[in-house]
DNA sequence: AGGTTAATAAGTTAACTTAACAAACTAAAC
DNA sequence: GTTTAGTTTGTTAAGTTAACTTATTAACCT
């Protein structure tokens, strides 16, 4: 437990202080004061220094009432007053971007993963970085930090990447690589992690405090945030959905489609599609092209994609039942087609969870992972400005 | 977020020199001191306040070291400083007992529930409860407070039993009922909530932060701790492992046994075994019958057990895989022939899951959901003693 | 119509309270 | 004489209350 002392107040007040004024904007000393049940003095104090620091900037007068009074002066938050790199070092391309304090992306910048594995990726993402900040004319004296996101197990504490199969590193110290390349505050998280963040920052999520948000693509994760903070788990491994079994019969005899697959991505994830429906037809497919075919009317490729909807719909059922979120946001390649499948899955869930849960796709592009890699900065870094 | 003052910190500091005389009883002030980081007179100080109130006492000397030095006053906890009412209300018991702050049952009453359902149960409790006043030589003063966990969903900052079937409420506006006769803070939530609070407290969770509590009787349900605190759910129905559906073939023509059970429940709850044997030896047995039967080598009871422990097993592991718990503790009327089936439910669990997980049966007996009541009430109420 | 005054609200100043802390102290041991 | 436990004293940092200044509206008066 965190020991109090006066400086620790003054912080808490002051969060709250920012807080309210970023969800208020534009707002007065004295409303800030009514709300957060902090007296006058002590709010005009610490909008001072916020001023100063200049997070916050005084934007002319408000109108007083029809009973008079002086007019308030009327302040905002400056979420250009500090920047972030968001990281997403994924399996096919390794994305980054600046956002600022409210999430919006000012620029973004991607490269192949595969091209740079194993050498100087770490000089080309800093290559790119100073691309970034060269083009918004920044200096380092303009960033706060890095946040990074990987596609792998990743134990946030020591940052080292424990197991990630894509990138082909083991107990890999990315922290350590990273903070000899770039002089900032690092923290790094899985994936499907930083996404789940980004959700709650600015996503689907963001009025929400219990989500889940499931990534299928070539295998299928997630990630969970419940009383409204992130959950790892006790090995960095919650959310491993895509281990699943939903099928008892099938279980007996079950062999994953790639070593180190779990159930239900063997059933219903990227690869299992389109492996399933290349031994049908006797041809390599993808599970895009499976997608396509579907859709084309092929009944061989409709039974497959079926097959995987009913095994991912009971996995998503399993988890409203376990967890009660709000809500559960659907990303990865398949998010782009949810409402072809959107029905059967909603079928499943009626049938078989106590309540009801809404599932949605994500809202969030291409930058989803830059904007979730800078919400765990904000979320880790011990400053001020905190969402 | 709590807004930070003088008071606000000497709280939170008393709390955690109490919280450090409790784990290292008995322990000097100079200990404390350099343990907690809080300086020698502010620790002097809060430690009077806590002789003052009772909580701690001093015990004598301890022994000073072999460079010199004065002896140090050691001090200690005083569990005794005040009690708890803790409360579970089973379908077909009414448990009380009184607790003291470290959690020893001191004395234990129960009556059936169904004789008093709609006719004076709280009346009947209100007299267990001054029973054990008078026997323990106690009074209301020597009382912090009330903590009654519930078989049914509940809203506990309404303190309304939504739903329980076994107990014939809906909507149940259970703690203004209480607060009707007894003059103390209350606080109410759901049985396997309380009794996943126990756990935690001064059971086989005790010193994990994520755990699960699975309680396998009639029905099948479950408590989750996660980072240390209590995970209710959106609904107040999180941890319904009953609803799991573990085999896609027979969830597509799925009946539940009885109206209101989920899949699992319906496969693997104490009622469903029941019914499954009855079925086919077609003769009415329950489900300690089914137990005692295959024991002796029934055939059919045999394989019906094995059809329920292997849904069980997947229904664990699916809870592993999503959530990556410290420890998975089993409790309600299998928990005792835990040995019998441990092997097959960790050979499925090995099968499934990435990583693994400790599976055990309670320790906490009949009195484990007094002892979880009153965790519910230390955890919820805003004193300086807190668990 | 224009000026004056009372009421009201925003924000600041000054005096006070609380709690933590550092340094110096006393007490008690080896 | 040294070392450790615990207390006393005075200081500092933060928040609070109450009184104040500043700014505005509405009503009232000439």
């Amino acid at each position: 437990m965190q020991k109090g002392n006066a400086a620790y107040i003054k912080n808490m007040n002051t969060k709250i202080v920012l807080d309210c004024i970023i969800e208020h904007e534009p707002i007065s000393r004295a409303e800030i004061s009514k709300r957060v049940k902090i007296s006058k003095p002590t709010v005009s104090q610490l909008v001072n220094q916020l001023l100063l620091d200049g997070y916050v900037y005084e934007v002319g007068m408000g109108s007083s009432t029809t009973t008079g009074g002086r007019k308030p002066v009327q302040l905002c938050f400056n979420a250009r007053n500090a920047y972030i790199i968001g990281v997403d070092i994924g399996g096919s391309k390794v994305a980054s971007g600046l956002t600022d304090l409210k999430g919006n992306v000012h620029t973004y910048r991607e490269f192949p993963t595969q091209d740079f594995l194993n050498k100087d990726l770490f000089k080309r993402l800093k290559k790119d970085v100073q691309s970034m900040l060269d083009e918004l004319e920044l200096t380092n004296r303009d960033l706060l930090g890095l946040g990074v996101g990987i596609a792998g197990v990743t134990n946030v504490e020591k940052g080292i990447v424990v197991e990630a199969p894509a990138l082909e590193w083991e107990n890999f110290p990315i922290k350590e690589k990273l903070e000899a390349h770039f002089d900032l505050p690092i923290f790094v998280d899985n994936d499907v992690n930083i996404t789940v963040l980004g959700e709650h920052w600015i996503g689907a999520g963001e009025d929400k405090s219990n989500i889940i948000y499931i990534s299928i693509g070539t295998g299928i994760g997630s990630g969970i945030i419940l009383n409204g903070s992130l959950y790892r788990g006790s090995n960095y491994s919650a959310g491993e959905i895509g281990y699943q079994v939903t099928d008892r019969i099938r279980a007996r005899d079950f062999n994953p489609v790639v070593k180190g697959f779990g159930f239900l991505e063997s059933m219903a994830g990227g690869i299992s599609i389109g492996e399933q429906l290349s031994e049908r037809i006797n041809k390599k497919v993808t599970a895009k092209e499976a997608f396509e075919l579907s859709d084309k009317g092929d009944e061989d490729a409709r039974e497959v994609i079926d097959f995987a909807i009913e095994n991912l719909g009971i996995g998503i059922s399993n988890y409203i039942s376990l967890l009660d979120p709000e809500i559960i946001i659907l990303g990865g390649g398949i998010s782009g087609s949810y409402e072809r499948f959107k029905g059967k899955i909603q079928d499943i869930i009626g049938k078989f969870t106590p309540g009801k849960c809404k599932v949605i796709p994500t809202s969030l592009g291409k930058e989803a992972g830059v904007i979730g890699a800078s919400a765990l900065f904000l979320k880790e870094y011990d400053s001020i400005f905190k969402i």
